[in-house]
DNA sequence: CTTAATTTTGACCACTTGGTTAAACCGTTT
DNA sequence: AAACGGTTTAACCAAGTGGTCAAAATTAAG
């Protein structure tokens, strides 16, 4: 019996986000946002003025809820070693309960590139500190000379991909729901192993 | 000085591909595919009856484009370290040239999952098979005892993610076209190592 | 050449779209 | 109770949207 004490602009938010993450910038209606937020459609463009303001925050805060988690971990102290588990494991679980997010924020990136630079700066995203300290600790900690930035794609690709795929493995595969989860459980296991043994082997 | 002599038909559709590869179901227009293709907006339908048929037929010719080689490569009778090697090295030629595409059948899964079946027949598509193909060369050459399906979406990912995250690696990384095509091409080695490295090392 | 079939076009339509605007609502302050 | 600010609504609009249709242009057949 909780009253959850949201603001109408809030509410607004949220049911952008609901209908922006499944239908898109284009398949999305005003309409269907206003009768989500159960308010009249003028009340959205009364918070946010039109279309692309409201997309634009939707946006940016789908990008942050991944690149924030993305820093936070990368530059803890843990080992590199548990870093790339820590990781795995909370994206394959976040991702997997938002499996409409990643295809979103790609599908931004591609329609709306102009809009990005200003969130990095927003979000303190400095790639070359990134690329920095993974090279620094594979170097210390797993004595390889190994290009960062193809580690960190290979990283990035082995746990978003399988979640973005999910329809084609539905589909193709016949996977069921159940079928998925328990898919996306194993690999916090496999991918983490698969990942370090790629690296274990590097010709130094 | 070549005259193409190619039907409206296949102008149409030529022009169709363009304009959803970019655009998608929802952002393409039916007028703009018209235009593309130099002919009345009328002769569109005459041809394709409406905008869900000829989405299918770009659909079809999408998947299909990926889905054969696919077949082809891991159905041959290359060893298992070869087929690794020659895919990678086909697939991301192949998607960086059409870079649209791999998101463009993502959404396409996304949001009209049913018209795949009857595509899967169409492409001779069997996973199962698929699967068996490389439990089985894994096991015989290999030594290993591993789950093929993890292995598939493994490859799948690292040949297909950086590709479709072209924009986030463009605009994050500030990667110039130049740049980028040198990225892709160090990766038609460095991805085949990562993941042979990483099957070495398995537990058997 | 005439006719018939096919291909191409322009005009048109019903409907949806994002967006505007003026009026109504409502709690607060005078 | 009147006046005021922020909030919410209904009615409306211009610009598209996918799709239709009958007529024109072109090609093929007799």
């Amino acid at each position: 019996m909780e009253i959850p004490i949201t603001t109408t602009e809030e509410r607004i938010l949220e049911a952008a986000k609901k209908v922006f993450h499944c239908k898109g910038f284009d398949g999305a209606r005003m309409q269907e946002i206003a009768d989500e937020a159960g308010v009249n459609k003028s009340l959205v463009h009364y918070y946010y003025r039109n279309k692309d303001n409201i997309f634009q925050a939707v946006f940016e805060d789908a990008f942050s809820s991944l690149i924030g988690k993305l820093n936070e971990i990368f530059f803890s102290d843990l080992p590199f070693t548990s870093k790339i588990e820590t990781f795995i494991g909370y994206y394959i679980t976040f991702l997997s309960q938002n499996s409409y997010l990643p295809l979103f924020i790609l599908n931004g990136l591609y329609s709306k590139p102009e809009q990005i630079k200003a969130m990095l700066l927003k979000n303190h995203l400095s790639p070359e500190r990134l690329m920095d300290q993974i090279r620094k600790q594979t170097r210390e900690e797993l004595g390889l000379d190994v290009d960062p930035f193809h580690v960190l794609i290979n990283i990035l690709a082995l746990s978003i991909f399988p979640v973005v795929a999910k329809p084609l493995i539905e589909t193709i595969f016949g996977f069921s729901e159940v079928q998925l989860n328990q898919f996306y459980e194993e690999r916090k296991k496999v991918v983490p192993e698969f990942i370090l043994n790629a690296l274990k082997n590097y010709e130094k």
